[in-house]
DNA sequence: CTGAAAGCGCTAACAC
DNA sequence: GTGTTAGCGCTTTCAG
């Protein structure tokens, strides 16, 4: 079968034939810029109607704008992000934005080309979640196109960052534990893989808060983390080796709820009942936490709070704003039935 | 602070001046087309690579291809689509393309906003991944711009097909439970929202095949459908309800994982215990399914493969294929502690 | 094999 | 308040 010949789009010269008016009075009308009268305003805005028109974006990219923010997501599997992306969209919409993501993946090349992307496609400014690369990259980047970047604690002079109090988070969950008895708590991290400064990851500043409130209650010697991933699989990974310890840990503190659920995993499969024999404590309240049989005690971040916020710095940028601003969203602990007192001895 | 003056992007001007040739040669090394001998090709790379040039993807809209592909999701919450992506990926980075995702969300305006959204900035072909829109629609869309449609099965001369054998699947597991021993079997289904034929419609067929199944076995006295949506929400109020019954069901078949997770949530808030008490099954096989605290009896059905084929499809159709081609993906059940024999009455 | 030149659809100076 | 015109950075005829 054949699909037909394309027709040709409806362009502005199109438009402005119809009404009778030039091309420029168009574009003014369709940017609502100023100089225009409301009699030719409404000859305009009625053909556009009639003709169905659209700009074409690359034609606006050419000179102006292209309407567009640009979303780096490390991938999508984390429901996390999702909440991001909804607080952004709110706010993008409002302004006539449209959000398009695109998946940076596992390592920094592949990042690289996701990012590089985006630039070549104009965005007119980039949200970048949590991204792997080095803080010079991205403040090379910013100087071209407005960026706001979530989810790492650096302050810089041409980016805005938008991030969680993790320090604060993780305080809140290992304190929970150890006000519930336990003293052999560990801690599952993730691996870096990122050319940030480790003192700006949020992985990094939990479980360096992690050692930290361990150590201000004496327990420098039960200090336990192992470096996976935030996933499943990575929590499962984790959990295992944690409880093949010759003594095991009576709490864990994944830092993330995918990770938190991997280690319920291999805690059932070992035998052990949550919280009896093991509390579990997570990071994120996604809606999984949530589910009565998974329960997960967890720290609540905002991320819708912190994707609309993102939204509204992007925007900002993109009005002229050239100061830069930090934006910490304060988390929250969700007590849930996957923590408990330790077992008795 | 100021974010400082913005450089000027190098351009294919920069390249052909530094290399000392036209513009023309670069961009034919640029695309690798004919006519450019093999030294000149050879000046025109080391320019590009001493001046970090990319071409402009905006630019070239305006002649030739953006060399991306956007992706049409009704949202990112979903994991399964996670593997869909990864296969599209895959295929598209093969060729240089880059893929971008835009979210559709609830309603059939949102989407279409969406979808104009990517034909505005020119994709060079779009995955649409169970749209909300008319068929008409679709193809006039298709008409423009290359197009896959994923999870939905109709045919048609404009667009390709690729979808999962949603007869078969949902047949599987209604089968398996059935074989268990259970007469008694519910079903959790997703609220039409779409403008498409029911027919077509992947949650319709699974609802639909479900009804066929239990008719084939006599059962017709105990169809029990509630429709509500894929979600771990839509799962859990329509197991409530499901559960509020005069004579409860002893077996759920949800339509999706997530609803099959918020069914099992509400089991377990219900005092019932899995299988023992009723037996649970969804349909996707995601990560969440094969955690031994969830063990979900499920349907694989092979995202990546799904994923890796539209891409190849819309890579085809670009390259000027203009015949219409179905792909249908066959699931399998996968058989896991969520079921087994109904409680002894 | 190579390059000059036209033009894609839009915006922004600049006249009027 | 309105229209004319010159590009933006590429690709693509079409001569040479």
């Amino acid at each position: 079968m054949d699909s037909g010949a394309r027709r040709r789009r409806v362009t502005i010269v199109d438009v402005a034939s119809r009404a009778e008016v030039s091309t420029t009075a168009v574009s003014k009308v369709l940017r609502n810029a100023y100089g225009v009268s409301p009699a030719m305003r409404e000859r305009v805005r009625a053909a556009i109607d009639e003709l169905d028109y659209r700009p074409q974006a690359a034609a606006r990219a050419m000179r102006g704008r292209t309407f567009t923010i640009g979303v780096l997501l490390p991938h999508i599997r984390n429901p996390f992000f999702a909440d991001i992306l909804d607080g952004l969209q709110e706010q993008a919409g409002k302004a006539d934005y449209q959000a398009i993501m695109i998946q940076g993946g596992e390592n920094p090349q592949a990042e690289e080309r996701a990012i590089n992307a985006l630039v070549d496609r104009q965005v007119d400014g980039i949200l970048m979640v949590v991204p792997l690369t080095s803080r010079p990259r991205l403040e090379e980047i910013a100087k071209d196109v407005p960026t706001v970047v979530l989810g790492r604690h650096e302050r810089s002079p041409v980016f805005d960052s938008v991030f969680d109090d993790d320090e604060l988070g993780a305080e809140l969950a290992v304190e929970h534990l150890i006000a519930l008895g336990h003293r052999r708590i560990a801690h599952i991290g993730q691996k870096d893989k990122s050319r940030a400064r480790p003192v700006d990851l949020l992985h990094t500043i939990r479980a360096e808060t992690y050692r930290r409130v361990m150590r201000d209650h004496g327990l420098d010697g039960e200090i336990d983390v192992v470096a996976t991933s935030y996933t499943e699989e990575g929590g499962y990974v984790g959990a295992r080796e944690l409880l093949g310890r010759p003594e095991r840990p009576t709490a864990i503190f994944a830092g993330a709820d995918l990770a938190a659920l991997g280690a319920m995993a291999a805690a059932h499969e070992a035998g052990l009942s949550v919280p009896g024999d093991i509390s579990i404590a997570g990071y994120d309240n996604t809606r999984m936490a949530a589910l009565p049989n998974i329960s997960l005690t967890t720290v609540e971040q905002d991320g819708v709070v912190m994707g609309r916020t993102s939204g509204r710095l992007l925007l900002e940028r993109i009005e002229g704003r050239t100061s830069s601003v930090r934006f910490s969203v304060t988390p929250s602990l969700v007590v849930r039935d996957s923590t408990g007192a330790p077992p008795r001895p």
